[in-house]
DNA sequence: ACCTGAACACCGTTCAAGT
DNA sequence: ACCTGAACACCGTTCAAGT
């Protein structure tokens, strides 16, 4: 057919059904010609509109970013009164208040892909929305009284804990043969064969006690540097 | 030359060969044909050691999981003294500085190998080494007074934070390149261009901090549950 | 500008054949 | 038992050709 009058595809189109598709069959079966297929046209289609099948996943890498929440960061010092700005922007969120809605969202976000998760937990890049997302949370914890060496920590250890817990569930990895946990090798198993029954609960009571006890770690190292340089 | 007398290939050969081309090279590198001719011999002839491609690979990250310490997790209840075993087994290491001390040679031994942390993260599956790391984890935690549900989910919450840090690195995930962050669009990341220089600082310091908040986050609410038990 | 089929150098895996 | 070459159905990507 050639050209045709109105583009088959769009990137966004490309992107989305990529995203099913390594939602669907994981990252493995993403194919650019496995993909093509799925649009109904043929596999160098895709290079009109990406460069390599590299710059195709950091597409669906950034969608999935661009999901996460990130409002808790708005607002500015003091109590938010008389500022005066264009937008309204109320006081700023405590920072520990805001770091645990934060965590939640992004990893909702990651946690509803996990077969991407590998891909992104590379790092920002050149992602717009991967480096929108670190200037938030530095931006915050720096304004809210952080050394800028421990604010950078901070990001790295949340980023940690939140792509760990989105990559694969716990539960899930044991299998639910009762076989396989001999209690002769594994005397403290005997019941890991029930967990992948569970696996929603045990998954999401991990990362929220898990994210609780994190934050409480480091509301106690945020009074002790309060306290030394008073 | 068909079958030589003494064997060309075995399978810690086999192994110890695709770990080495998946660090140097990337998980995406290793190739049964690739691996193949690593290994001068032609590409079926590795299906004589191996059932699949997948087979090899959960051995190769079983043996990555075989170099986790976890002496830390042997002894036993009380002082230690006059409990007859054969195996000479010291009191029982209390439980924080069991994790602490696990957790950095679970850290160690994955970040050696980054490039193939999204496979193991998928969980122990069938794989001894990783079954058994899970059984003396929830073993000495159940031992040392925390009840089972709430062991399981630490298990979790440290596989969470360790995976998560040994995937990639936080400080190298930043391009080295100033130009990307353009003040207008990223105010806070002024200086993030310096962070892929100090990668080993960066992400041991994130690491080592997260790993003290996690740990006294437990520690708190492990206080709690005994206040409430008694 | 945006699609196509043909082509190139790759994959994982099977299988018959050799010793 | 353990290796080989040939073969099958796949890959990502390039390129000349079509409108």
């Amino acid at each position: 057919m050639a050209r045709p009058r109105t583009p088959l595809l769009s990137r966004e189109r490309i992107v989305a059904a990529a995203l099913r598709l390594i939602d669907d069959e994981g990252l493995e079966a993403l194919s650019t010609r496995r993909l093509a297929t799925e649009l109904s046209v043929s596999g160098p289609s895709l290079y009109n509109h990406f460069a390599t099948k590299d710059e195709l996943l950091d597409a669906v890498v950034d969608s999935v970013i661009g999901e996460v929440d990130l409002s808790m960061f708005d607002g500015v010092a003091g109590t938010g009164e008389g500022e005066g700005e264009g937008l309204p922007a109320g006081p700023r969120t405590p920072w520990p208040e805001a770091l645990h809605a934060w965590a939640r969202s992004y990893r909702a976000a990651l946690a509803a892909h996990p077969n991407i998760v590998p891909v992104l937990a590379q790092g920002p890049g050149r992602r717009p929305n991967a480096l929108r997302l670190a200037d938030a949370v530095f931006g915050h914890l720096v304004e809210s009284g952080w050394p800028r060496g421990q604010a950078t920590r901070i990001g790295a250890l949340m980023r940690y804990f939140v792509t760990g817990s989105a990559l694969a569930s716990f539960a899930a990895g044991f299998p639910a043969d009762a076989e396989v946990y001999d209690a002769a090798d594994y005397p403290h198993l005997g019941e890991a064969h029930r967990l992948a029954g569970h696996r929603g609960t045990v998954d999401e009571g991990a990362f929220e006690t898990g994210l609780e006890a994190l934050l409480d770690g480091l509301v106690l190292r945020f009074e002790r540097l309060a306290a030394r340089s008073s």
